[in-house]
DNA sequence: TCCCGAAGTTCGATTTAAATG
DNA sequence: GCATTTAAATCGAACTTCGGG
């Protein structure tokens, strides 16, 4: 039945020598220098003809090392995820690591339950994808105990014994309200973030900032801000509904900036629905690149997050922690700002 | 420094007890009810005082158990993944299973060294979404002889070893296409699947036996087939080229069934192009529902894969299995076909 | 005999210290 | 001292056995 279990005492057996010698020369540890190629190869045919493989339970529990990492995403379902997780597994995999994924739903008893079970399998760093992040402060609290290299993908903590890696906001959001400026419109609708969003409060930085560049006004009756929401899906509903509302008011405007893709999505089927088209009656630019933006109908134009590389970013930085603690160096936190970029496609257009 | 590194003998000695009483207690083992309460009481306090949390790589050697299950995905950023995904992590997450999450790429390096590593842990049980698929058979063959509880999602194997959730692929294109003839459409182009795609010969036959049942008769000419490609995304660029092509013809049609979801979104984009709108001027109707269709404008009619249920169905099935190898029961592998159902969006209309 | 608890063994690999020639 | 090999201890929990009351 058990026939895949050959331990390291069979191969010792089979080739005649002791586990000891073994050990050495299949791990290649110092010690194998001194042992002549002859021995060598006599074990390693041994160790290959009985299909030998280490069992990682006892190595674990020898080297106090799991060759894992805890990743934790605050809600799968945003499509912002994807991309991010594909940067991760990928590094992962080129160092042989493997990574344990949790969705914490925006719970924080999931959160705790995961951060334990985590920390209980004594993966060797912490990933924390903070998208759409609705839990109290205190709960990431929590991570700085753990006392394992942990970055954060998406928000800052003040702290400084957690690494993070965020996209520029403020640039981001500059650069959106630049393009729509340099097409021509003047008369701008904005739907800032939830206030609770940590991605909210820079954006509209961005947004005033490059607006007293130029001297643009900008109407606070053409600005709205997104309500709080636990589901991400829900900024296309709130982007339908607030755009509904705003083409209520009867305040021209020809260019619409939404918080993100999903609020593009909900306010370009709102103008819709208006039987207002997008981009010939009004110009919309969202925020973020999802997968879906360059699939809509129109292509969204939009200020596209590098998340496949912010994913690399971030497994660079925790394997860099996990060699520090490896070898007993101090090691303080990361922060890393990652300049977006402008993504132009048929959503917007020049006012003519 | 590492305070974090409480034995069980630490808590034995704390309490007075034995570290095999501890054990027994903290495990409440069979052995547990002959120890009084006070002694339980004891040991749990001090095992309290002390934070002592077990250390699962020596649990794991002794019970040659790992509470984790394998999952194994072939594209990750098809859209299709996520919310099967979701219910697989939410399931496990019920009984305190860990998922190790890993992606193929759709290469076949990828898949062997992946399954290496997953059984290396000895993962529990291994679910694997077939999700677009485009690897030799022969490959997934390397799964029988793994000798580890298995399900595939969304495809089935000849093998009786290996479990499989599937949707009723034939069901649901009988449905889609019953839709557009009950709302009158009589001319509808067909986009096929990729012809070694699982999923594209029981779609096709779903489409002829309503056709049959209703002796409409489908223009060869309106029918066209999607080109391979490992890239999940790219039937997005190949519904739009060949919708392209169809307009070229100048065969008249006012319905079009595509593949799935990402075709049916480059069918849309080709005839906006093309001055068409959807759904005044052509209906469209794909298939998968995933996220996007709904926030699509037009919202897409399509016939939903449950796709969270498959997630966990399949993990269900994974975790029976593991449950019959630990009772030494004979579990012989489970095929579920599940139906999907049609959503009705704005995608389709009545012919005028 | 029944209840309770301790001592010792096991899981499989790594590592230290030591023994050969 | 050097090259080569190995016995024995270790990691932490769980289970088997056994002895005392």
């Amino acid at each position: 039945m058990k026939s895949t279990m050959v331990t390291i005492r069979d191969v010792a057996k089979e080739s005649g020598f002791s586990s000891t010698t073994v050990s050495i020369v299949l791990n290649s540890a110092p010690l194998a220098r001194y042992i002549p190629a002859s021995t060598k190869k006599c074990i390693e045919r041994a160790a290959k003809k009985l299909g030998y493989r280490p069992n990682l339970f006892a190595r674990s529990l020898r080297s106090q090392r799991s060759h894992t990492v805890g990743v934790m995403v605050f809600d799968m379902t945003d499509p912002y995820c994807t991309l991010v997780l594909r940067g991760i597994e990928n590094s992962l995999y080129q160092s042989s690591y493997l990574p344990i994924l949790t969705d914490v739903h925006n719970e924080r008893s999931r959160f705790e339950r995961y951060l334990e079970m985590l920390l209980d399998r004594r993966v060797e760093a912490l990933i924390v994808l903070a998208n759409w992040l609705f839990v109290d402060i205190d709960v990431l609290a929590d991570l700085e105990k753990s006392s394992i290299p942990t970055v954060m993908i998406g928000r800052e903590l003040q702290t400084d014994s957690i690494s993070s890696v965020l996209v520029d906001n403020e640039l981001g959001a500059h650069a959106a309200l630049e393009h729509l400026y340099s097409l021509g419109h003047r008369k701008i609708a904005i739907i800032r973030g939830p206030k609770t969003l940590a991605d909210s409060a820079p954006r509209w930085k961005g947004i005033r900032s490059f607006a007293k560049s130029v001297e643009l006004e900008i109407d606070p009756r053409l600005v709205l801000d997104l309500p709080e929401s636990r589901d991400p899906i829900s900024s296309f509903e709130a982007g339908y509904q607030l755009t509904e509302d705003l083409l209520k008011q009867r305040r021209p405007f020809t260019a619409l900036m939404a918080f993100d893709d999903m609020t593009a999505f909900g306010a370009i089927r709102a103008l819709a629905k208006a039987g207002l088209r997008v981009p010939e009656h009004c110009s919309v630019i969202g925020f973020d690149d999802v997968a879906a933006s360059a699939l809509y109908t129109p292509s969204l134009t939009t200020i596209r997050q590098p998340m496949e590389v912010m994913g690399t970013i971030a497994v660079s930085i925790a394997l860099d922690g996990v060699n520090a603690v490896l070898e007993k160096r101090q090691l303080s936190a990361v922060h890393r700002k990652i300049a977006p970029e402008l993504a132009v496609r048929e959503s917007t257009r020049r006012l003519l």
